[in-house]
DNA sequence: CTAGTGTTCAACCATGTGGTTGACCAAGGC
DNA sequence: GCCTTGGTCAACCACATGGTTGAACACTAG
């Protein structure tokens, strides 16, 4: 059920810090310390953002001594591009279908339908 | 601050029922009783998922007689979008870069960099 | 006016979430 | 070995969220 991965990633991002880790992670791979200086909230706070971001699959980590350094996966993000724009493009079709069929009342000879409406 | 608004879009795709009421909405505007049929929760509960998307922009809501149909309002998905290809498509750039350099290490004369290492 | 249909409001409950603090684990530096 | 550095685990708290039920509202049809 990818259902359960998609609801995951929303709702990682419907956060505000959590998008703005995302934001910083695209510039560059960071440890949780890095990432918490920003925000005053506490570094376990942090840290539980960073967990939920790993388990949306968002990011993945590493070891480098200490360290445990946090890295964007775009490819989940490209799994919610791909929902979202499915969507809105059938959504924007079909209102295009209804500018036409408003067009069509509008000016009642849109094109040479044979079939005539004398 | 779009932040908010961002904030609730990603909310209110968090979850599964209310992702489905936005493909059905994307296929055509219903209507809160048939919305409901299909899942096997009160319509109570589907009126708060679809108040829910509202106040999150994805959906305006109209009269026809007792009913109020949700319609869904593609250009929120198109701002949720926007805003996970900036990110994505950054940190795809930057893996590009990293691929290049580990290429420039295991062949350390790619091109024709005139500096020479001969 | 009355009855019926579609939807919302209100109160409530269980669970989830973001935050805190304090203790703990892991890896190096000395 | 010991202490510092970087991070997690655990318990807790306040509040949001998804669900319920029952009453109320809005509007139409007789």
């Amino acid at each position: 059920m990818s259902d359960d991965r998609l609801s995951r990633v929303f709702a990682a991002l419907a956060d505000p810090t959590r998008r703005d880790i995302v934001r910083r992670l695209a510039v560059g791979d960071a440890g949780v310390g890095e990432l918490a200086a920003p925000y005053d909230v506490s570094l376990q706070a942090v840290s539980k953002h960073v967990r939920v971001l790993e388990e949306a699959g968002l990011v993945s980590r590493s070891r480098d001594a200490q360290r445990r350094p946090c890295h964007l996966e775009p490819e989940v993000l490209d799994l919610m591009t791909k929902w979202i724009e499915r969507y809105r493009q059938q959504a924007e079709e079909r209102f295009s279908r209804l500018d036409g069929v408003l067009a069509e009342l509008d000016q009642p000879e849109p094109l040479g339908e044979e079939g005539a409406a004398s």
